[in-house]
DNA sequence: TGCTAAATGAAATATTGTTGCATTTGTGAT
DNA sequence: ATCACAAATGCAACAATATTTCATTTAGCA
């Protein structure tokens, strides 16, 4: 589920997007490739407080830019953001998969491995990608005892 | 696609849900109803500069917690609102339906005439219900030449 | 080592979401 | 018809987020 990566991995990640290597990429990097839910950018300015809050901004967007995270939105429209799967390119998300929003504990779960099957349209309109939201309890507020 | 109504059958709705007939949520019903994509609270303001902000905020949120529209999310994460279909009722909503947020346009569509395929989730997540979003040009960009 | 473009941090502004409160208004009971 | 009261509105204020500008710093390369 979750790609462990290393320091080294992470560099050479924004090498190839040709992304300068700074200590707060590095870091964002390394958060979001540890957790199992999308991010959120509250989520990340009250881990890293000595980050600025535009410089994460800025570095949420760039990196959906290049197609290295994608945003999804959680059930009160705040924007997450995840780690793309191998198939993401540069400003062409392959992020069709389940996004699962969890009415309890408001976390966001990319559920990759999940065949997403064939629709068709009304006429005239063009799909390039699609995006699918579950609604409900995940795993782990299931075991916990409701407050 | 839209439902033609008049202001005898906004009327009723409200009164069906217990709401006061007043002029504002009669306009915001008339305006819903007559569009067929969904409707952000910006748009509302735009065409409505008599009617407060907070007050359409509220008529928006109240007629979503009736069952009369449901909430959906752009391509920037700006909450949109549509009239529901028949099938929604108070605080659950059937909006097991497809969203079609154009890119060019950035208009969200409900398209209800869809079927939605059953899925099955990954062990330990429940879900109560499913969002789905499809992302791409909608027939009336298509026409259209590009800018 | 030094240059340059890129990235950061700080300030400032725009937009959106939200709450509290005083005033107005719709509606059911008289 | 009107009265009373709860509901709805409008206004002010505030919180959170999104976004731009600009001066300063820094990474990467010649």
């Amino acid at each position: 589920m979750t790609q462990v990566k290393n320091t080294f991995q992470f560099e050479d990640m924004l090498k190839k997007h040709h992304l300068k290597k700074t200590a707060p990429r590095l870091r964002v990097l390394s958060m979001m490739y540890s957790k199992t839910t999308a991010t959120s950018q509250p989520d990340l300015e009250n881990v890293m407080h000595d980050i600025d809050r535009v410089t994460l901004y800025r570095i949420l967007n760039i990196f959906e830019e290049k197609g290295i995270i994608h945003k999804v939105f959680d059930l009160n429209g705040t924007a997450n953001y995840a780690v793309c799967s191998s198939g993401c390119q540069e400003n062409h998300h392959h992020d069709e998969h389940l996004h699962f929003n969890c009415t309890r504990c408001k976390n966001v779960y990319c559920i990759n491995d999940l065949y997403l099957p064939g629709l068709t349209l009304p006429e005239g309109f063009k799909a390039e990608s699609f995006t699918l939201y579950a609604n409900g309890i995940c795993p782990k507020c299931e075991k916990k005892p409701h407050h």
